[in-house]
DNA sequence: ATGCAGATGATATATTGTAACGTGGTTGGC
DNA sequence: GCCAACCACGTTACAATATATCATCTGCAT
């Protein structure tokens, strides 16, 4: 079961989107270890948000062994680092960025009745919170924009 | 050691912040009891953003009997709701809304330093957020919007 | 071989958040 | 007054999320 081209928008899809973030991995000087390769095609394989235990879960399946939890977490530490994956605050999760090469600020949509949840890119928006946060004499380093509320589907 | 005025900034101090707060549970059909005073005294005497569990913490020094996190995030949902308080994602915590009256969205920036957490409202800022995920379909109910970064005082 | 460094395993524990059910006090109808 | 209904809160248990610590393994350089 490894690749299932399932595609997702206009995104990426498979081996594209390994590969890209094997490549970005590279870039932040990390190795792609298999276990890594593991945790991405897990975290790939969610449609929504993952928690690091639903990931866990995941892998352990695929690898027909008990992976920990600890292991997952430092991994996606590695690819939130990288820009290869990035945390959803709002729900202690995490997705897989299509893009990790291109490093935009992500704002993220969140349904509060089905949990999908979409990103898109703004850089006039993203721009806009960062500016005003140096206006504050703040040096920002991480905007965190997330939208709670209804997606199209459940509207 | 009921209202100890120590004030932050040129917010409301002490009893007007409280009297504040009152008002807001009332408007939204809620009382205000004495447990509820007491988390709210807790959480307003904290600078920066508290987790429920200082909170219960703090609520049981003052009380002087053990007052358990759940009662305490119950609560903390109340506030919330009625706009007394807010939660700040990122941080998995809390601050207490100085101006309970007037519903911003609100914008934090958290040092990663000190964690000192500042609070502006920039409405330009806000609504291009919420505009940008109308754009998308999305029909936002609650942005939520954090900088993480440095602080004047940590640069 | 030896030693080192990075990656992962294994275990324990800390922190954050909910669920379920009981108790006591207040209120309103009768 | 009495009862029922409701609400706030207490109590306990537990689930979910996250980190700390130390051990082991592997590849590589010496």
């Amino acid at each position: 079961m490894a690749t299932h081209a399932h595609h997702h928008h206009d995104h990426p899809a498979g081996d594209d989107l390994i590969d890209a973030a094997r490549n970005a991995m590279a870039r932040s000087g990390e190795q792609w270890t298999a276990m890594r390769a593991s945790v991405f095609d897990a975290l790939a394989a969610f449609e929504n948000p993952a928690s690091a235990y639903d990931i866990a879960d995941a892998v352990s399946k695929s690898q027909g062994r008990r992976v920990a939890a600890n292991s997952v977490y430092r991994i996606l530490d590695l690819f939130v680092a990288a820009n290869v994956a990035t945390r959803v605050e709002s729900a202690n999760a995490y997705l897989a960025n299509a893009h990790p090469d291109c490093d935009h600020d992500c704002i993220f949509l969140v349904c509060d009745d089905c949990g999908n949840t979409t990103h898109i890119d703004d850089d006039d928006v993203t721009q806009g919170v960062r500016a005003a946060a140096r206006k504050a004499g703040f040096k920002p380093v991480r905007p965190v924009i997330e939208v709670r509320g209804t997606c199209a589907d459940c509207a």
